[in-house]
DNA sequence: TGTACATCAGTGAACGCGCGTTCACTGATGTAC
DNA sequence: TGTACATCAGTGAACGCGCGTTCACTGATGTAC
């Protein structure tokens, strides 16, 4: 029963999941600036010291809830890569669909993860997170190598690609008629990569 | 006389200069938060409604600050291309350093430009710097095509690159051992590119 | 050339707001015996 | 099985802070005559 508390408890049993999923819920709806202790602690239903004492402070929250942006990032595109062809040019076309759909389908989200916002960067959870979503990007390269860099070029030049279409297809962030095209894929842009 | 101040004047005669000039000093000390009206004004020497009246809000400032932004973008990347040779290669690879010195040598200010700051995206001078921005890329790329979408495809992809690259390689922004190196170079990522 | 007046850039005091932090506390839980 | 006690998760009131905005005002400037 601790973890699915039935009534009104002192002890709440779940906090931090429930403080993760409001923080989220507030990335959302409001952005960035929506994303406080106190707005957190009031929509998961506790006093506003509580994630400041459970996070120890601002930043624990703020980290936390970005390492669990990293975690829905790699699952985004393990779903992609799943969902395509087996062979390495589908695979990995898929995993950038699925970095830039994550992109694009939580953007306060994606902008704590890369923002200015101060993190904890040497949080193990954070660390751990990040670690895994830029593992499912490796393995994506890993078949390819690209120009005298091999591998590990092919691997910055994929990452570098796709975090910037994710940046500049954001919305306001461009004049609608700077926009590049949406229907540009990396179909079009990946066809020079060889197989090692 | 009226542009420069000799003494403590109640029209100050180059205010909106001095809020500018004062607001990217605060970015580059203070970075994105350090951004505000009141510090603004303080380090301008003026009141601190003067802003406010001057720019009708703090958007107004964010976004003419952000203006100065794309200009002094444009002015690195034409400054690195001039110190290039003039074949269009070298031409294009100097524009893309340009463009990635100066989001590392203006991190606040970058962020800025790209963060989630709602800036007026309809202010005249926004749109006029950003637009001269992109066209010193645009003319960069022009002599290119890549793949099936020509022209396009490569000013599109020649930008979600160096602006990828522009956010990964910022400090703080991933662990030092998921650094991509920096002496991966443009040259290196471009030999695809065909002369149209 | 001088005077009266309208304009407007900037002042400075006051306002309310939401923020993160602190701290003495309470009440639930787990453990030792 | 029951009791005493230590631990600790969460409370709630209070704090001070810096913020953007407002507004009646002041003083410099430019213009009409």
């Amino acid at each position: 029963m601790r973890n699915q508390p039935q009534k009104k408890q002192h002890h709440h049993g779940n906090l931090r999941e429930a403080l993760i999923t409001a923080g989220v819920g507030l990335l959302n709806e409001g952005g960035l600036s929506a994303l406080t202790l106190r707005k957190c602690a009031a929509r998961a239903g506790v006093s506003h010291a509580a994630p400041a004492y459970h996070f120890k402070g601002l930043n624990g929250l703020l980290t936390a809830i970005a390492a669990r942006g990293y975690q829905a990032l790699a699952e985004t595109m393990i779903e992609e890569r799943e969902a395509a062809a087996t062979d390495p040019h589908a695979c990995l076309v898929a995993i950038c669909n699925g970095y830039l759909r994550f992109a694009q389908e939580n953007e306060a989200l994606f902008d704590l993860m890369f923002s200015a916002k101060e993190l904890c960067y040497d949080d193990p959870e954070l660390q751990r997170e990040s670690a895994l979503a830029r593992q499912v990007l490796h393995e994506g390269c890993a078949p390819f190598k690209h120009g005298s860099a091999g591998n590990e070029g092919t691997e910055i030049m994929i990452w570098a690609l796709v975090h910037g279409f994710a940046g500049i297809l954001r919305k306001r962030r461009v004049r609608p008629d700077h926009h590049p095209a949406n229907n540009i894929r990396f179909e079009d842009i990946l066809p020079h990569l060889e197989c090692v």
